[in-house]
DNA sequence: GATGAATGAGGCTTCATTCAT
DNA sequence: CATGAATGAAGCCTCATTCAT
């Protein structure tokens, strides 16, 4: 009995700092992280602002908590592609792309919190913001250091692989700026993306087109 | 023939200007828009607050004006490339890269404001910020277009613009990041960056290496 | 069970409510708007700045409440005096001024904050005064025409009513400012009033001695 | 020589005096004391702030000024309309509303300047206002006691002035108000307002019709 | 006399956070 | 656990007035 209240409280805390996250990320990738106050966001999540405070310690904790929740979604994106990309380094990048974009292109609120909204908040945010980037930046390079003898000699790898994220984030932004009847479809801006940074590393032409 | 309203006046009065954006890039650039206030900025011009508003009409269009002066920078320095640069159109590019990114190492507030903290800021210093990217985008994009058959069939050159210069600025943002003593040399990383986009586009071997 | 926003915490809200109104009625009656600030409003009230807003949009916004609440209570005056009146149309015109002026009278700065501070305040707060001065000459106006064969053939009803309503309202202005030595006895001035103003509109003698 | 330029620089002065004068009154009466600027009044005067201070100590000084100035104009017409009237008392009173009603109403900033934007100041403007209504309020009491006996026996002299006087500003304000199809002929109105007093402090009914 | 750039005190208002219920 | 009224620090900005030229 006592377990079953307890599991009860907990899937309904679950629940509410999961609305919590959900209205976080739609209303800062709206509007940005000064433009949203706590007393707007507990009236669309529909509780009080003492409530707010017993699960998130303040309202940069809660900006943290939703990129945090981002940075997860986009780890399962980009593994979910990788899984189910040939067994080839090639095969396995371009599929990253296809899947990152592919979900940022579908998660627009997403996109824009991690992309736009969550720079120049100070230092602590910051690093949250960083931490997903750069994650996705090592993945990048060591990809390329496993394919040493495949890819141009003398290149920068570290370098090569920032160049390879900024690429991809600008490249989705830009097209998250345009009004729907002037974009490409979506596969299409992935496989553009995709074209330009396999040829930036000296991926054989079959891959790339 | 008193009360000239002249050249002594004016001068001081374009000198107090500059003063005035020399500070916002710094303070801006190191802490933010909203982590420097307006008492702060004046205090390091030693003015006064009255002083301020009558230069700018509110702290936002200072902010505005600073971000203008970097992108006139950048176009000078951009220019400033190209003009140098063997008359081809892929050698201006990557003259163009090097200049941009030679600028931006060696201001690092003007780098980080335009970079970090321009984003998220609102419609107005959005629009500001996005019009100094666009521009840049823009120029990548019509040389893209003039090379037609010297890049690979099939590129969506504005895709491909869009992710040149998100490789550029996160490359350079990330460089920024790192301590100075794990950096690669400026000009290093300038080729680095040059070398990934000219692949990207298909630029024959001889331009990136 | 527990949380209800109830009783206690309504009539809590209100008496707080009624507080801002009367402290403001004292302060802008005697001083006006623009010399009583928020923080002194606050100060007296006992509460805080954040309170004051959770309460009024902003420092106009009080303001008008106030002289709303104002309206309200000389409406009421006027509807007892009314009431109580015998029921003819000039003791009752008369039985108003009287119930107006003994309410001016012993209500200074309400009469004060509606006579002499509540002009010249911008659109908003001048439509509300305008509003409550308005009813009044409508009522009277309103009389008037009803009294059609009882007073003077050609006079102007709209005028004689603004007439009426300045003259009670001077006069009462002037008596407040004389110092308490210098008064008539506040019947007698409602006396005074009634009787310039019955002779004004051709009351037959009996009604105005 | 010397005198001239004495002379000349004098008529000057007093020109410049008159510009802010006129200013003054134009801006205040439309936007009251607040909502107008010294430098939007040096703007219109098309001079600068250090010259306004040169001719007014501040301000509020050029308020009074301006107030002092109308209450000048408003006895000249007083004073011309009686010496113009037949030499009685009704017929001078008469003629005297008649002359003020004229002014303000053919003198609409000026009227509104007296009305409405000179209350609720603080002190020193109260004063000055004060005392050009006094003065006309003192009139009138003046005259009702050298009518004596062709009044109502028992009529408190005193607050009849004021509610005279009351009756008159009202109106007019009321006047003003209205859009200009709506209002009734201003000699109309001076008429009704006429009337009304005149028949309040018990004049023949010659007078009146 | 005339100018207008410079000053800075002080007002209004917002909003993250707490805590009594 | 939940609530939301209360708090007050802190920011932005205006504008009357001065003073060096």
């Amino acid at each position: 009995m006592v377990y079953r209240t307890t599991d009860r409280t907990l899937e309904r805390k679950a629940r509410r700092r999961r609305t919590f996250l959900d209205e976080a990320i739609r209303m800062f990738g709206n509007d940005g992280f000064h433009a949203v106050t706590v007393p707007m966001i507990v009236q669309q999540a529909k509780t009080s602002t003492g409530t707010f405070y017993l699960y998130f310690q303040d309202k940069e904790d809660l900006f943290a908590a939703a990129l945090e929740d981002i940075g997860e979604q986009i780890s399962a994106a980009l593994n979910q592609a990788f899984a189910e990309a040939e067994p080839d380094i090639f095969p396995q990048m371009k599929a990253a792309i296809e899947g990152l974009v592919g979900y940022l292109v579908s998660h627009p609120h997403e996109a824009r919190l991690l992309i736009v909204e969550s720079s120049g908040l100070g230092k602590r945010l910051d690093d949250v913001r960083r931490a997903i980037i750069e994650s996705h930046t090592r993945g990048v390079s060591k990809a390329l250091q496993a394919l040493q003898d495949r890819i141009p000699t003398g290149m920068n790898v570290d370098v090569a692989a920032n160049c390879w994220v900024g690429a991809v984030y600008e490249a989705v932004f830009a097209w998250l700026q345009k009004r729907a009847q002037h974009r490409p479809a979506a596969d299409s801006l992935a496989r553009a993306i995709a074209s330009f940074n396999l040829r930036a590393v000296g991926a054989p032409k079959k891959y790339w087109t």
